[in-house]
DNA sequence: ATAACATATGAATAATTGTTCATATGTTCA
DNA sequence: TGAACATATGAACAATTATTCATATGTTAT
């Protein structure tokens, strides 16, 4: 390739790039789909509310574990908590969520 | 919480979960979109083919780094490669990516 | 055949991250 | 107040992974 040409095309590729902070951030967001752990808490949470300890049970990994995770899906507001006494009531925060996942899924059962 | 309640909802969830292994792959597939190089090299094949040192110089990375990441992307089927004499020309694969990428940009810009 | 170039790959390193154990915090009820 | 329960958190460890350097492979043109 003649090295103009391919200075014009890196710069023009560069140019129309969303911002790089913005895909790092992106990055990040996926990041958090990307363990089994969380892919299955999220899952679980698709139907209905659920407290730590029966996420932990259907997860099948202590409930420390699920804490920590359920921690990490907080802060990409991906999950909120609804505290009633004792126990704490995690559901799903957006619904971006559901659609970000059948996308998922056919890519990878095709 | 009564002990059958909890019982329950945990069989009631697990039974209408996507099998456990489905979920696993889809938690791997994600882990490719968590990275910012190969959400960089993707993002930069959305308008059109790039051989390799191309797009090495877009995102600012090794020559070295950006294959193994096309590597990466290519098992999972992101992308695709198209040899011509010396180069490589990588293209995406699949038309969902962009769609995963537009609901990510979604979730991180609100 | 050899030089020049483009890409791929193996090994090593550094950094990140998921899990667990132990324990702290917070809540309810006797 | 104290016991029992639910959840959160800190520290430690193991495992994974992204990057780089060095080099191998493959292609073109002289």
């Amino acid at each position: 390739m003649a090295h103009e040409e391919h200075k014009n095309i890196v710069e023009a590729t560069k140019a129309n790039m969303p911002p790089a902070d913005t895909l790092f951030e992106l990055a990040d967001f996926f990041k958090v789909f990307g363990d089994s752990t969380r892919i299955r808490i999220m899952c679980a949470l698709f139907r209905q509310e659920l407290n730590v300890c029966c996420i932990a049970d259907i997860v099948g990994m202590e409930q420390s574990t699920v804490s920590h995770q359920l921690r990490v899906l907080r802060q990409v507001n991906l999950v909120k908590v609804r505290r009633e006494g004792k126990q704490s009531f995690y559901s799903l925060e957006d619904e971006h969520i559901q659609k970000i996942f059948e996308m998922g899924l056919e890519h990878i059962l095709e």
